[in-house]
DNA sequence: GCGCGTCGTTCGACAATGCCGACCGGTGCT
DNA sequence: AGCACCGGTCGGCATTGTCGAACGACGCGC
């Protein structure tokens, strides 16, 4: 049977359509985004309600994502290997550099955050881990474009949205920085996404040397930059060193 | 068509069934588990593969969750009503009562908790949205047994867990606790679950007065109880407190 | 080192299964 | 009151998923 499912792959479309929309979505408008018979997206709704993953609002009839994906995506950080092993350095890490760290892995051309320890001070934050980040305009993003040329050719053809001033939006610049990153090793963002804000990022590499990750911190300009613009070596040597040491424990030895 | 669609429930099986066993499984153990035959486990098993609901080991072959299901679990908690209307309420009562505040409401026998707020000290603490916690051994589980009978009903045939000596192990001994809860409007919990913790908690009502969640605080016996075994006075006015704001939040006006 | 067991995977055929167009019943707007 | 739109249902057709059996690869042990 070489062939994936059809009913199991539109139910996952309206799932991401669901979480894409971040709303309450109504059988028809499911049906007509997916080109579905309104039939056929009602049975599809009526077996992912059953099974605890969409939800009906009494009142109105629109649908939602459901309360049992929570915990599959709960479930899913305990078993993420790259998580895990990253914990103690991350915590590690901001403790030293008093910022917020971040780890995240590709996904679907974008970047998942996969772990994110607060900056250790008592101001507010919102926990982003699970939140999808792009690609292009974050420290993370870039690592992972620098060591997956997959993911860059996946960049040609989507929309690269220019968030401030400053990020990068065309195709050829990306590309230049990223050969940037390449040689040096580590990545930096400079109100790329969200102006006053800054990155810098590492790889993470697995078994064997591949980079199946990135691990960065953020946090305002003045903290992390110098300057000129750069960032400060002691902050981006403690990123690096503690990227080292997670892709010493996940098995690449020799880097 | 009134019916779920097959494939559709047997691919949900397969995620719980992950989420559950925690860990890599592999087709042979799936398709033993759930009664298919290899190839059906192994057809499901690719379609959710290619959604990014599970990925494969390169190595052993086994099958674990992917990580679009951690996009999709925190893009629930975007729309959930309940934890959007409660946050602010939560991080105040956190303030208020020094403790660490927890939202949940009912999924499949248990209580999934929504929301955690740290308790506002530096101490590490991990974050336990998504948790699954049972609903016998914790205040908030007890809130929701008092105000839904179909769970109750439901208890009755599943393994009652005795966490410690204090869980509350036999049936009848929980649906006497359950009418002490009713007639109080609160419920609490003494080292029911972990030996030196104990919790309070309240309903969260929502329209017309169902109850559709509980609210409550969790931390030592010896900083939320009194010596004989109560919840502080005014620790457990803060829950209340908490609770009732919320819910009127949620459309509750007459409670 | 050879073979046995087990694993994930593929094949092919059957019919069960999910898909679709058309049809209800209710709600809210005009 | 009429209309348009919504979510939900029905029944027939054939597409689609299911299943038993066989394949190749890996690893363990005799």
């Amino acid at each position: 049977m070489p062939g994936p499912i059809q009913s199991i792959e539109r139910a996952a479309a309206i799932l991401r359509l669901l979480a894409r929309g971040s709303g309450k979505l109504g059988v028809g408008e499911i049906a007509e985004s997916l080109e579905l018979a309104k039939a056929t997206a009602h049975g599809i709704l009526r077996t992912l309600q059953g099974v605890g993953f969409v939800e009906q609002d009494r009142d109105t009839g629109k649908y939602q994502l459901g309360a049992a994906l929570l915990h599959l995506g709960t479930s899913y950080l305990d078993v993420n290997e790259l998580r895990s092993r990253a914990i103690n350095w991350a915590d590690a890490l901001a403790a030293r550099s008093g910022e917020a760290v971040r780890i995240g892995s590709p996904l679907d051309g974008r970047v998942l955050v996969v772990h994110h320890v607060f900056r250790p001070d008592d101001s507010l934050q919102t926990l982003d881990v699970g939140a999808l980040l792009p690609l292009h305009a974050t420290a993370l993003g870039k690592v992972l474009l620098a060591y997956d040329t997959t993911l860059v050719a996946a960049l040609r053809g989507t929309d690269i949205a220019a968030y401030t001033r400053r990020t990068l939006s065309s195709l050829t610049a990306i590309k230049r920085a990223l050969a940037g990153v390449r040689e040096a090793g580590w990545a930096s963002e400079l109100g790329e996404m969200t102006p006053g804000e800054a990155g810098i990022a590492a790889p993470i590499r697995g078994h064997g040397g591949i980079v199946v990750g990135a691990l960065g911190i953020s946090g305002a300009v003045e903290r992390l930059m110098d300057s000129h613009g750069s960032p400060k070596a002691t902050l981006l040597g403690h990123v690096r060193d503690a990227a080292r040491a997670v892709s010493r424990d996940l098995g690449a030895s020799r880097w």
